[in-house]
DNA sequence: TTCATTATGCGATTTTGTTCGCGTTCATGA
DNA sequence: TCATGAACGCGAACAAAATCGCATAATGAA
């Protein structure tokens, strides 16, 4: 039997769903995601803890909703005045800048999902693996055109490229999020990885 | 009141702390980090589970000591037969290898290690943390070296260049150890992101 | 000896994410 | 109308890490 998407117990759910993501980012953004129990976020949804796993298959599933969000905005920001003929570097900077405005403003984000990755099995690893594969992919996509442009050299594998500004995005944040630095030293560093990357460490002949 | 260092009572805290340590590398090798129980470690090692409390602040910390252990492992093998004059790309990527090759045996390690810098506030996460930077550290002065004998750009913040390739192998062991690629791809990534970094992506002029 | 102190050990308990079995609601089709 | 099946909800239960209060052992000081 086929459910209609207009189905009365679809739409309940979807009511149920939607309270529980609210209620679920309101409390990580009090407590911090540890702090928040799926017992609490639960009661302030006006529901069972139980029934949560109804409509997510764990507690970490309940961030990547939010991460995939702050992806895609940040996305639009970097599109809305990004300058296409721009020196790659640059638009690979200005990408990771506006990333970095977004994510600082929750460093749990960044966090978990990376905790998340190290679920090696379970179905929310898979998830933030193929979100990073999606920035991973924007930046190659960037650095394809550079490379097009004679902008970059031919030799370089844009892949791997991408993978590599995405890891050192990835790793420089980790201090952060643990309070050993704070934002704009991330942001730093993240750039000063970028710029070495970029150019190279060896000497030129 | 000060204890004698053969107090009678620190000699048996440190046999069962010895006792702790075998029986849970025992059962991380047989099941993995996240089958083995804290019951199972503790009955193995002939003691009661909350007393492992009394040796180590949490499971993880049961690992760091054989990440340590590894650590130094690879760098002794790497300095066994490490040519100090030839060029520092190559002597990096010596040591990317050898660390490589012993941390291929049990993916768990790199796993879990980084699983637990996303627990912020935890001893843990400060202790892998302080780990990591050993680590760059021994790459900041292999990458120091090449740049006073005029292999590197004098430009080069060392410590920068350093931790980003530490945080291309970070990067590139999530995939692996998620079992989404062999050990083997997960090392020409490494090589690949390094000398990506050491030749850089844009043309010089 | 006796007492205080300190490290260690342990069973009971707490905490929290997750699973299970059962009941409820609601549209559909005979 | 009524049985069917599917999505949803819930309280109880489970699993495993972590905590607590108390007991024990070992040593030094009085």
């Amino acid at each position: 039997m086929e459910l209609r998407p207009d189905d009365g117990r679809l739409l309940r759910g979807q009511r149920s769903r939607a309270a529980i993501l609210k209620a679920a980012r309101e409390l990580f953004a009090e407590r911090g995601f540890d702090r928040a129990t799926l017992r609490t976020i639960a009661e302030r949804a006006g529901i069972g803890a139980s029934s949560i796993y109804r409509h997510f298959q764990s507690k970490e599933e309940l961030l990547i909703a939010e991460l995939l969000d702050l992806q895609e905005e940040s996305w639009r920001q970097f599109r809305r005045d990004d300058q296409r003929k721009a020196p790659t570097r640059e638009r690979v900077s200005r990408f990771l800048d506006c990333q970095h405005a977004l994510l600082a403003e929750d460093s749990d984000l960044t966090l978990i999902a990376l905790r998340a990755t190290t679920r090696p099995g379970a179905r929310v690893a898979a998830q933030v693996l193929s979100l990073n594969d999606r920035t991973i992919g924007l930046l190659m996509e960037i650095m394809q055109m550079g490379r097009m442009q004679a902008n970059l050299k031919r030799s370089v594998d844009v892949l791997e490229a991408a993978r590599v500004v995405f890891n050192i995005t990835q790793g420089a944040r980790i201090p952060w999020a643990n309070g050993m630095t704070d934002a704009e030293s991330c942001r730093k560093a993240i750039q000063t990885g970028v710029d070495l990357l970029f150019g190279g460490l060896e000497k030129s002949q």
